[in-house]
This record gives C-alpha cells, structure tokens and sequence, in this order.
DNA sequence: GCGATCAGGT
DNA sequence: CACACCTGATCGC
C-alpha cells in the first residue's frame, strides 16, 4: 500500500496519485495509473468542489489512463480537467497559484512504467532539480539504460530524488521471474490443457484489476481464443486489447469473475455461469496469478505451480523485484530516494539501508573519487526487451558478471567507462556485504531464501502447508534437525560446527582454488545453503533418474492414469533454468509438443515478433500498427482434431478432474518444488559424506549416483 | 443517504 | 508474507 502522502518535496505545488487533505490545495495533479489505491480521493466530493471553482486545475495522465478514468461516470466530473500527455514526450506546464498569480515552470516527462495499462512514471525538471517519481513499477533490469528521456546525451541525467515504488525491496523478493519466463509457462499450461479438447477449458482467477490485459493478449494471440471477460467497454479505443477479450461465454479462455467465483469454480462452474457446453460438461482448470518470489541463493524458478487437482498458480507481478530495483536505482544514481511503499513489517529504516548506498550523496561520502553517471544504452530497442536482457549488456548485466570471476572482473574492469563502473565497485561490494552477513545470521534465513517463493495466501493453499519438508534437508539425520533451521538458536549453532555447510565449505573452497570454480556455479549467489545441493540432484533428475518422485521438476508432462502413483509428477512446474538448459533438437515436432520445445519455440518467436503486445507497450491507445494476426490457426485446428498424444501434452488427462479421494487429492496438491520427499529407507548424509559431497560438487563432479546409493 | 474507515474476504 | 479490490459493518454528518 503506497503511502506516498501525494507531494514531492522539491515541487510542492503538484500532488501525484493522491487527491485528499492537503492535496486538495495543489496547483496540478498527476495520476501514474488506474489503480484504486492511487486515487485516493479523486473523486470525493471535497475534490468535486475544488474544480468546480476552478477551470485551470488539470490532472495528468497519460491517454490510456485517461480513457479507463473516464470509462466510469464517477470520474466524469474530471472530464474537462484532464490532459493527456503522450509518454515519452517532455511537456512544459505552468503551475498557476491563483490566489497569487505566481508562476512556476516545470518539465514533466511520462515515461512507461510497465506495471498496467496507462501506467507511468513523471520525470518532474525544474529550478528544484530533476526529480523522478516512479508510481508503480515493473522495470526488467537495464530498462532504465535503455529509456533515452533519463538521459541527457548519452549519460543518465542528473536526478535529485526518486520516489521510489519499494513494495519488493527486501531481500526476500529477491528474483521475480521476467514477465516473459511467466508468461509462457502459463502461455503452455494453457495451451496443453485447451488443446485436449473444446471442452477443456481454462479460468484465468485474476484480480479485479488492470494489469492483466497483456497475459489475455498474449494467450489469444498465441492460441487463438479470445479472453472471456466481465466487461471491456474501457477498452473500445484500445483495439489491440479489444481484439483479444470478449463478452461471449463460448471461448475456452475465462477471466471473468463473480463476487463467488471460488465457489462456482469448485462447482465446475465458471463464473460466467457456464458449466458445460452442447451438453457436454467443461472440464475445468483455474490458474490464479500471483507474486511468487526466489531467494538470492535459489536458482530454480518455477512459474508454474499446481495447487489442487485442477487449481495452479502462475507466477505473476506488477511490481519490480529487490534486484530489479536495485539495479534502476543504482543505474539512475539519483542523490536521494524516497520509498513511497513500506513493505508490511518492514520499516524504513530497513528500506534505506538498502537503498541509501545507491545513492550519489552517500557514495559521494564513501568514495572520494567522482562516479561518473550511467551512459545511454541501446536506443530503445522495446523488441529486444522480450529476450534474454541480459545478453543485451554484455559487461553490465548482474548475470554477465557473476560468470566472471570477481577478481578477473575487477582487475579488467575499466578505470573510467560510465555505468560499468558505476554498477561495479561500491554497488557490488555493499551486496557482498549484505550477502556475507545474511548468510551468517541465520541458517533460518538461508533456508527460507533458498526455498523460493513463498505466496502462500489463502484459500486453495491448505494442503500446501506441509511444502517445505525441511528434514530431508537437514544434515541431521534425527528429527530434532528441523530446529536447525526453523528454530536454531544455540544449539544450531553448536550443531553447524560439528556438520559442514555448505556455504562455510565452498567460501573455504574458493580460497583455496582458483576462480574458475565458479564457472561450476554459474550463479555465485548460490553458494550458501543445503538447497542448492538438493535442488540439484532435484534438478537433474531428467537425466540422472535419480529420484521419479521428484520428477515434478521434469519439464515433461504427467500422463497421468487415475493410479496415485505419479502423484507427485503431476505438479507442472516450468523452470526458467530448464529452459535454457534443455536440448531442443530432441524433441519432436510434431502437432503437441513438449513443454520445453514449445517453451523454447515461443522465445524464439517472442523477439523478432512486433506485433507481440510487450509491457511496457501498454501505453498505446489506438495503435495504426495493430496486427489482429492470429496465428494460431493451427492451434484452432489442434483443438477440434487432437486430444492424441496427450503423453506429449503438459498437463494429465484426467476424466475426473476433481477426485473426491481425499487422499490422492491431498498428494498431488503438494507442490515438489516446495517439497522433497525423503526416499523410502533413506536417511540424510552423515558429516563425512557430506564434506565429501560438497568437495565433489565444488570440484563440478557429478555427485548423483553416489547419493543415490549411500 | 452518503462517505470514510475498518475488518474480513478473494 | 503481497497486491488490488470488494463487501459489509459501523460511525459521523
């Protein structure tokens, strides 16, 4: 919940995104988005009043903004206050006081903020300095280098302050998967599971809120069936989104809601009503969107993850995650931040602390030496956006960097190039730090942050409450190990001397040996934490066979018969790494596919492809450049023919999808990405295997068979 | 009757 | 443990 009170200190005279007290006296209003808990008081009455005494305040938005606010009558009264200002396009304003007749000149500039249709961030430039206000925001890293209005020439320009959305900065919320990694696990879940046949259909359980229509883009696009929705009356001047939803029921793609949508679900009964078609019943399954968020140390991404027996959640965020935002905020290098979001719990001091060393004043204090702000990337190149951003800055990206050795880094490093060294040095070391003393803490701490996301709301979660099965991962072969991690206090500590961890062992390690170990642990993030030991193994598993009941990880589907035996293989998970890890050339190509060949196909399609509707694009109103191209006629046509092959489809084929047997039901809920079944007559490594294992893995060998067998 | 606020829910 | 929103209860005007 922003509690940006409306006002930036620099420019007093304008209030953003919020309209009540004493906003109600400001010369200009600026609103970065339709989203309810940034329009506090727009529309009270107090705020009816102060415009109808003046026909020269304005409010503004950019034109998506403007078109939704305007869709409801109850902001009609704005109509003649509002000034749409095209993004990316600085405007001059006047800031009127009209009881003194004084005049203030200021600059606003609307940059794409990517976090909802419309959205925006203001770049405010006056005699008080440039100042940055983010509203809410979704920026992948190094989208800032690449937005020119932050420059000036080719260096990122001289920003007093930022007002900064910090609803994910904590270290928790460390990685968020990419709005491309989400969207197309959920891009096959969906097709694997419409494809089996016309009555196969998928509940999109989403928000009441805007922010979703690029998902309902994309998934229609890409198969051919438009988005069932409540309403779309907001979008008729917005085609590339109105040619992708629809109020006609008979669509195998729903996002509608009704204020019991759960209880119509768990009815198999959409919320639009429908139950069956031709007389045939749906088969139902429902996908909730949600933040799912990934330690430092955790490299497995899922962003798929099954719930219940037809109930999954797919990985979905509006807001920029902890690395995400470190990376704008050290690459704008503003001189002050201001957090307009607390993260609940957390305070902002916490907040501060985090971002203060990002900062030009506090570097200035640190570093004698002048830094030299960011330089200008590639000129806005959006399409490239799509892929891997990484690739796109080459000695820049945090990715491209841990792959070097970090004394090799900082010794090639050049002495006086803008932002590579900007992101370097200081930057750099203060995460170290930061790491170093986390990992220390508390092994709590570590665990929780290898263990992943996290997002374990509400409803449909209570057989999920077992997901962490921390003992499997305890050197401790007793059952008192879960202290370790979940109470350790003292006597954790006693116990981490007799057992050797795997961080203490590998930072040992990396003093010893020379750097190249890290090319065996592309992520130097992952060094700390019994996680990534199993998470390997775990994630292995495709080839080494070394566990089936982990087997979840696989990217291939569960044909799943109505045996509980692959209960737990039915957990669709889509990891980024598999992605990028697989062999595409031994997949077929056949009419189904698998999820990773598919997965693969659609990241190749998404770069070059512009007629893909991208985030940040979400500011175009009515577009001449609209390509209602479908190409999904295939996909049409795998529909009405082929529910075969299903043993290449993603998803089981179940007649029955929702089994009343509580116990099955209970098994194949649990997510394997959460949880790590121990093997029947296991038992966890003693201290001396374990050493062994971890000098195996430090050296890149493969540990697997051997686990197997002890 | 309306709005603001809070609690509780999805 | 998040977000964005909705509903319903309560209070004040």
């Amino acid at each position: 919940m922003s509690r940006f009170g409306g006002r930036v200190r620099e420019y007093p005279g304008v209030s953003i995104d919020r309209f009540d007290r004493g906003n109600l006296r400001a010369r200009a209003y600026f609103l970065s988005h339709c989203h309810k808990d940034h329009m506090k008081g727009l529309r009270a009455p107090a705020m009816k009043r102060r415009l109808e005494g003046s026909l020269k305040v304005k409010l503004y938005c950019s034109p998506v903004t403007k078109e939704l606010l305007l869709t409801s009558w109850k902001y009609k009264f704005w109509e003649n206050h509002i000034v749409a200002l095209e993004v990316e396009t600085p405007t001059q304003i006047s800031l009127l006081d009209e009881t003194t007749g004084e005049k203030e000149d200021l600059e606003v500039t609307l940059l794409p903020a990517g976090h909802c249709p419309g959205s925006v961030m203001f770049l405010f430039e006056g005699e008080n300095g440039t100042v940055l206000y983010t509203g809410d925001f979704r920026l992948a890293k190094g989208e800032a280098a690449r937005m020119e209005l932050l420059h000036s020439g080719t260096r990122v320009k001289d920003i007093q302050s930022v007002y900064l959305d910090t609803t994910f900065c904590d270290p928790k919320y460390y990685h968020i998967p990419s709005r491309e990694e989400c969207l197309s696990g959920i891009l096959e879940l969906v097709r694997s599971w419409t494809s089996l046949s016309r009555y196969h259909v998928v509940w999109l359980n989403c928000k009441a809120a805007y922010g979703y229509e690029y998902l309902f883009i994309n998934l229609s696009e890409e198969l051919g069936f438009r988005v069932h929705v409540n309403k779309l009356d907001m979008f008729r001047n917005m085609p590339e989104i109105l040619y992708h939803v629809t109020t006609d029921r008979h669509t195998q793609i729903h996002a509608c809601r009704h204020p019991r949508d759960d209880e119509c679900f768990r009815g198999n009964r959409l919320p639009c009503g429908m139950t069956c078609q031709n007389g045939t019943p749906l088969h139902i399954i429902s996908i909730k969107p949600s933040t799912m968020w990934f330690g430092e140390r955790n490299k497995k991404t899922s962003v798929i993850v099954r719930t219940g027996e037809s109930t999954y959640r797919a990985c979905f965020s509006f807001h920029s995650s902890y690395s995400e935002i470190k990376d704008f905020v050290s690459y704008i290098c503003p001189m002050n931040v201001y957090p307009n979001v607390l993260p609940l719990g957390g305070t902002e001091d916490k907040v501060m602390e985090i971002l203060k060393p990002l900062c030009r004043s506090y570097r200035r204090n640190m570093e004698p030496r002048y830094k030299p702000l960011g330089t200008l990337k590639r000129v806005h190149k959006r399409d490239s956006s799509d892929t891997d951003e990484d690739d796109l800055f080459d000695t820049e990206s945090a990715s491209a960097r841990s792959k070097i050795p970090k004394q090799q880094r900082e010794e090639s490093r050049p002495s006086s190039t803008g932002q590579a060294e900007n992101a370097e040095g200081h930057i750099n070391e203060s995460r170290e730090s930061y790491k170093a003393t986390t990992a220390y803490t508390s092994l709590k701490v570590d665990f929780m942050d290898c263990e992943e996301s996290n997002d374990d709301d509400d409803e449909d979660d209570d057989e999920e409450s077992e997901k962490n099965t921390v003992q499997v991962l305890s050197p401790e072969p007793d059952a008192t190990s879960t202290s370790n991690f979940n109470g350790g206090t003292s006597d954790q500590q006693e116990s981490n001397d007799n057992i050797p961890r795997w961080d203490a062992f590998f930072k040992c390690n990396k003093l010893e040996e020379s750097s190249e170990n890290e090319d065996n642990f592309p992520s130097s993030a992952d060094a700390g934490g019994s996680q990534s030991l199993f998470s390997d193994s775990d994630g292995v598993s495709d080839s080494t066979h070394i566990s089936s009941q982990n087997s979840s990880q696989s990217t291939h589907i569960s044909e799943q018969g109505s045996q509980g035996w692959d209960s737990q293989m039915d957990t669709v998970l889509i990891t980024s790494q598999e992605r990028n890890a697989l062999d595409v050339s031994c997949f077929s190509k056949g009419g189904s596919r698998t999820v990773v060949s598919a997965l693969q196909e659609t990241a190749k399609d998404s770069q070059p492809d512009s007629s893909r509707w991208k985030p940040l694009d979400q500011n175009r109103l009515c577009a001449h450049d609209v390509v209602c191209d479908l190409k999904s006629k295939d996909c049409e046509k795998d529909a009405e023919t082929g529910t075969g092959d299903i043993q290449d489809v993603l998803v089981e084929v179940s007649d029955n999808p929702r089994s009343p047997d509580p116990e099955l039901r209970r098994d194949s809920q649990s997510s394997s990405d959460f949880e790590i079944p121990m093997t029947p007559g296991a038992e966890a490594p003693k201290p001396d295997k374990l050493y062994c294992l971890y000098q195996k893995l430090a050296a890149g060998e493969c540990i697997l068979g051997e686990k197997k067998g002890s």
